[in-house]
DNA sequence: GCCTGCGTTTACGATATCCTGCACATAACC
DNA sequence: GGTTATGTGCAGGATATCGTAAACGCAGGC
């Protein structure tokens, strides 16, 4: 468990298998190959799958993308277009952010979206 | 300039230039070869250098760090840090921050500066 | 002339990333 | 015992990323 590759590949399967799809059937949906989602659910994969592969892999077994993303060791695309597109105050936000609380986090995240709900720009 | 490589490279050029450099020396200080940074002044390089290599540039033209490494289109590595180490409320936080207006977002950064003074992790 | 320094071009390379094809072993089913 | 389905091991490979070496043409000084 160490190794957060294992972990991912270890959710991933038990979730595979919950929802009743055979290895080969949840590549072919994923579009990889057996192979390859063999070597991710065994933690032997010398990679996890990119970002988008991983989100579709949680969006068809029903899991939180973001959430799967995370455990796979990945930085969600649009997080990076976000950062990119203003990389001046996002960093800074980020960087003053990660000095706060989980309440506090949380209550400023809230009140973000409170804001950004009528106008956006 | 659509091209936002071109642009930097126009940009690191013009500040090499002021501080005196000749391209060579300045490879030499930044520890990549000539060629490659005659490719990335004139904007032929298939690539930015990368996000360190970027800051070291910066800093030894005096020009800041984070701006240039977004010229360059690339994301500094602590901010890549903080997501990975909490990748499920900053992910959300940016994207709620997305929608706001700059100056809505100057007070947010603001906020999360003055509560985080206090106590950090 | 030659040598030094300047920037540039052409070709190429190392490593990382993400993923494949194919053959294999095992069990189940008819 | 042939067919079908399961997951797996081995041996790659395509593309992206981040650069390099060697050579070129051009100017200036001596």
């Amino acid at each position: 468990m160490s190794d957060p590759l294992q972990h991912f590949g270890a959710v991933l399967r038990k979730r595979r298998l919950e929802k009743g799809y055979s290895l080969r059937k949840f590549a072919e949906l994923v579009e990889i190959s057996p192979t390859y989602l063999s070597l991710v659910e065994t933690g032997k994969a010398e990679y996890a799958p990119a970002a988008e592969r991983v989100r579709k892999m949680a969006e068809l077994l029903g899991a939180d993308p973001d959430h799967w993303i995370a455990l796979a060791g990945r930085m969600p695309e649009d997080v990076k277009k976000i950062i990119l597109k203003d990389p001046e105050s996002m960093p800074a936000l980020l960087r003053a952010a990660k000095n706060l609380t989980p309440e506090q986090l949380k209550r400023l995240i809230a009140k973000a979206e409170r804001e950004g709900k009528g106008g956006g720009d």
